[in-house]
DNA sequence: CCTGAATGAGACAATCACGTCTCATTCGGC
DNA sequence: GCCGAATGAGACGTGATTGTCTCATTCAGG
């Protein structure tokens, strides 16, 4: 009977990433669920973005803790990074696009954080010899999270396997598409 | 006093690739015109849609004849691609996480036509021994958008320097992140 | 300088989405 | 089987957006 929150969430999530424009009609039958539940789980379209946004900074936040980036070289944390974001993919890719909420406001605080703690893997990766430094670690940032939307919408969309969600993003990520001689 | 009609549509793009929602009037200050003037050039919501898709297919369509990728190796056409693709990023960027527009009707023909020929250019890489091939040409299709749109809002923030939006799309797409032992 | 086209601002009705409400029905717990 | 809570469907008023219109102003070309 109870509504599962979560999942009326990730429905949301993946309606709005492509038709932001959805009207609250349209995100409940998305989610299977009459417009007045919505309204009742959700004061309205501003409580239901930010819901969803703080959906995310959680479920980003877990899959950071999940990943360790600390332990290992950079490379095998990023590798357990992207692994850990696949659940999280729909979500975020909705949020990388639809960043009008941060503008707006006070740059959301959890948002910063986490943004800081991929930012300092890939310094770390650069630092520590592994990762390039002509790519700067923001960019570096940015791209992952452009990977990660462009990767779920591609499973999505039945343009690449689901299984291959982690090793497309992580190999292209890490040694890129040439083909390489070593390893 | 003619209105640009491409001005007009690359702020539009700007706008709604961050704030789908926002309204013809938000558009049509953006733009620099009154809200008259954009009824008088677009129908409509719908027809400005229909423009902007227009206008990417065309530019991107120029962007690709001139990267000639055809010529030289696989690499190098995809640098010329990257390098071309930058004045296309805006409205690129914003059909690639919009496109609400191809699922509904039949997948526009330059659409297809123009993945086609990107995706032709990571096929023949991978054929020609320049590219690897565990990665699909499909995937690296998706890829390349997502990064170009990435690297277009990483601009657009100050994230990035605009002069280094080739240099880092392109670098990180072929070479990856890992510092490399040859090159 | 003159003329006509194009623009910006605003008014206007119509449409749409929103948020709230009611009511019958369904589901879960006891 | 009963009861209460939650849900779905729909009605309703409200506010915002849309598309069209008018009118004064501005601009470009002759």
């Amino acid at each position: 009977m109870a509504v599962d929150r979560s999942h009326v969430l990730t429905a949301a999530a993946a309606l709005l990433a492509r038709r932001p424009t959805s009207s609250m009609d349209e995100i409940a039958r998305a989610a299977g669920i009459g417009r007045a539940t919505l309204h009742r789980h959700f004061a309205g379209r501003d409580a239901l973005i930010r819901a969803l946004e703080e959906l995310g900074i959680e479920q980003l936040t877990r899959a950071l803790d999940a990943a360790r980036l600390d332990e290992d070289d950079a490379p095998a944390a990023l590798r357990r990074l992207v692994a850990e974001t696949e659940q999280v993919a729909g979500v975020l890719a909705f949020l990388f696009t639809e960043n009008q909420l941060f503008e707006g406001a006070e740059i959301n605080e959890g948002w910063a954080r986490l943004d800081a703690r991929i930012h300092a893997l890939f310094r770390r990766g650069q630092e520590e010899g592994d990762f390039r430094i002509d790519l700067g670690a923001a960019w570096l940032t940015e791209a992952l999270y452009g990977l990660v939307g462009a990767g779920a919408w591609a499973v999505h969309d039945g343009r690449v396997a689901r299984n291959d969600f982690t090793h497309s993003i992580a190999e292209l990520l890490l040694g890129g598409a040439r083909r390489s001689m070593e390893k």
